[in-house]
RNA sequence: CGGGGUGUAGCGCAGUUGGCAGCGCAUCUGCUUUGGGAGCAGAGGGUCGCUGGUUCAAAUCCAGUCACCCCGACCA
């Protein structure tokens, strides 16, 4: 591809709306443009990285046993309806009518279709196992897009499902899926981290993200310092914490009066005892009725594990109207005398008594002990995982990094065939519905996540599997004929030799094509110069290296296959 | 949806006692340049987000509205 034939504005300045250097990187480099908020142009040489991301993410899919097809955009109400899922989705479904009036969404999703079809035409186990899967613009109308193709609200996302006889199977399709992932990663080139996850809205039990490591990652990732353990904050175990060994605890229950005390922090002050011996008494409302949880003051509730302990689609704290009516003012809450389920963290129960709430304005009670002054539903794992917390698997000590997450895989069990009535007949002549999995990989986010992880001060650095182009060439003296001459030789026998080669042919002065090829980040660059083509040599240099090698004309095409094949 | 902020040329911005709409980059023309975003000379490009109000006069003051960005709850 010659630069004067290709459509290419790269610029000097981003738009200062682009915060993130992904953002700022690709809009410089002309791979996006924005129509609207979270909506984007792939302009051709982003299009041509997105092209060559999705091929990767095909032939991995393929050797993992995926068959690929393409599902529409836009869904009808009823399959939505019919999952359950038209009211649950919340505003981040698009809906919409047409001229009749039905109702329409723009798909974030394909659950819904898939069953659709794997209910028509999956009557026998003979029929699975298998895995279907299309890359596809998806639509979520996100609440705050951002970030660029980050965060986008049209977005190119690959989703594959899995259908299977029994669990059994379907934990090999995940596995698959897994190995599949790990295949797609590593050869887009990124550095990842695969984590235990919570399943979220979607459902299912057994679930894995995978996360690109970056300090402008939106995710937080739970990793353990001395083994491979990882998880999404969400979802990392957070193991009893004995309490500090020189607190002297009350015996005596005892009310006292904590005038305009009101944060747990207040209230460790005025009363003279340390945070973590303060028990928050948090009012929750899950699903329809009431619960009060019981943490350490020093620790954060995390309502993703006492939704899932509680087996309830989903917690939120209570209103304070609500708060009120069960426990006093809000603020005051505490254990003793509450009449609706007490669930406790490991960690509370750890202590031997404790300063709580006492359910009325300006009074807390201390002294008091669970099992003796209270009693819980249920001791569990209810607070967000910390920096410094010991790690299940190991032993060791948890670290937190931040993450882009580019990959989710779930097991979604029967969830949507049970819903959806998608059912065969089993060998033994039973009907059975069908064991699912689902599996995405968001596309034009590795783009972005590839920009965090590859990137100097002059601009992009791709990893050579996804590089738009492998190799930029150029002469570095357009009006000396004979150099130019050296040059489109070389651009021809590198373009019969099969190297995806693009040539700057534009009538610019070197500082410009220099420029443009850091910014846009060429692995491979060769240039030719009056003095170089005097010994009969061009130079050859990689985009992350500083130092250029001069290479005989003869020997260029040579060195270019070596130095893509090795890197 | 809550809190903060911004809308002036393709991009980055300036523009306060209210008085001819500007600068840099980019674009076009000519000459000179040509190994890391050239110099000089010239040219084109605007409904100052939109609507209404105050005023002899509004980019500027007031009201409303829309769009966009940043911080919080979602997700590939």
């Amino acid at each position: 591809m010659r630069v004067s034939s290709f459509f290419l504005n790269t610029q000097r300045e981003a738009p200062a709306e682009a915060e993130v250097l992904s953002h700022i990187l690709m809009v410089r480099a002309f791979m996006i443009r924005k129509l609207a908020t979270g909506i984007f142009t792939y302009l051709p040489m982003g299009y041509r990285v997105i092209r060559k991301i999705e091929q990767i993410v095909r032939e991995c899919m393929n050797e993992e046993g995926g068959v690929e097809l393409l599902m529409p955009a836009v869904q009808p109400a009823e399959i939505w309806q019919e999952s359950g899922r038209w009211n649950k989705f919340g505003k981040e479904l698009l809906r919409f009518k047409d001229r009749h009036g039905r109702d329409y969404c723009m798909g974030p999703t394909h659950e819904e279709v898939i069953t659709e079809i794997a209910r028509s035409y999956i009557k026998s186990y003979k029929q699975m196992p298998v895995n279907l899967y299309h890359i596809q613009g998806k639509f979520r109308d996100e609440v705050r897009p951002r970030f660029g193709v980050m965060r986008a609200r049209e977005f190119i996302m690959k989703d594959a499902y899995s259908f299977d006889v029994d669990v059994q199977s379907a934990a090999v399709s995940y596995e698959r899926m897994r190995r599949a992932y790990c295949k797609v990663f590593e050869r887009c080139g990124l550095k990842y981290k695969m984590i235990d996850a919570d399943s979220g809205p979607i459902g299912g039990d057994l679930s894995n993200e995978f996360m690109v490591l970056a300090h402008t990652g939106e995710d937080e990732v739970i990793s353990c310092d001395a083994c491979d353990y990882a998880a999404n904050l969400e979802k990392a175990a957070a193991l009893p914490v004995e309490p500090s060994a020189d607190i002297t605890f009350t015996d005596k229950l005892q009310e006292v009066f904590t005038p305009n005390a009101h944060t747990v922090r207040d209230v460790a002050a005025f009363l003279n005892i340390p945070v973590q011996a303060v028990v928050k008494t948090i009012i929750l409302k899950a699903d329809e009725r009431l619960v009060a949880l019981l943490i350490r003051g020093d620790h954060e509730v995390n309502t993703t594990k006492v939704k899932n302990f509680l087996r309830v689609p989903f917690v939120e704290f209570a209103e304070p109207q609500h708060i009120e009516a069960v426990s006093g003012p809000v603020g005051f809450s505490g254990p003793i005398g509450l009449n609706i389920p007490i669930y406790v963290d490991y960690s509370v129960e750890k202590l031997p008594s404790m300063a709580v709430g006492g359910n009325k304005r300006d009074l807390h009670i201390i002294g008091a002990k669970l099992g003796v002054d209270f009693k819980a539903e249920a001791v569990g794992d209810f607070r967000a995982a910390l920096v410094g917390d010991v790690c299940p698997k190991c032993g060791g000590r948890y670290n937190i990094t931040r993450g882009i997450e580019v990959g989710h895989i779930f097991y979604l069990g029967s969830k949507y065939s049970e819903s959806m009535q998608a059912c065969f007949t089993d060998a033994d002549g039973v009907k059975k519905p069908i064991e699912m999995g689902c599996y995405g990989i968001g596309v034009s986010r590795i783009a972005a996540a590839a920009i965090e992880q590859n990137h100097d001060e002059r601009g992009i650095i791709w990893p050579i599997p996804i590089a738009p182009f492998e190799v930029a060439l150029f002469s570095l003296n357009s009006n000396n004929r004979e150099v130019t001459d050296a040059v489109e030789l070389l651009y021809k026998t590198l373009l019969e030799a099969g190297v995806e080669v693009i040539y700057d042919d534009r009538d610019e002065r070197a500082g410009v094509k220099l420029s443009d090829a850091d910014l846009i980040g060429y692995p491979v660059r060769i240039t030719v110069g009056e003095k170089s083509y005097k010994n009969g040599c061009a130079e050859v240099k990689l985009r992350k290296n500083s130092e250029a090698a001069a290479v005989k004309f003869a020997d260029v095409l040579m060195t270019v296959r070596e130095l893509l094949e090795c890197e």
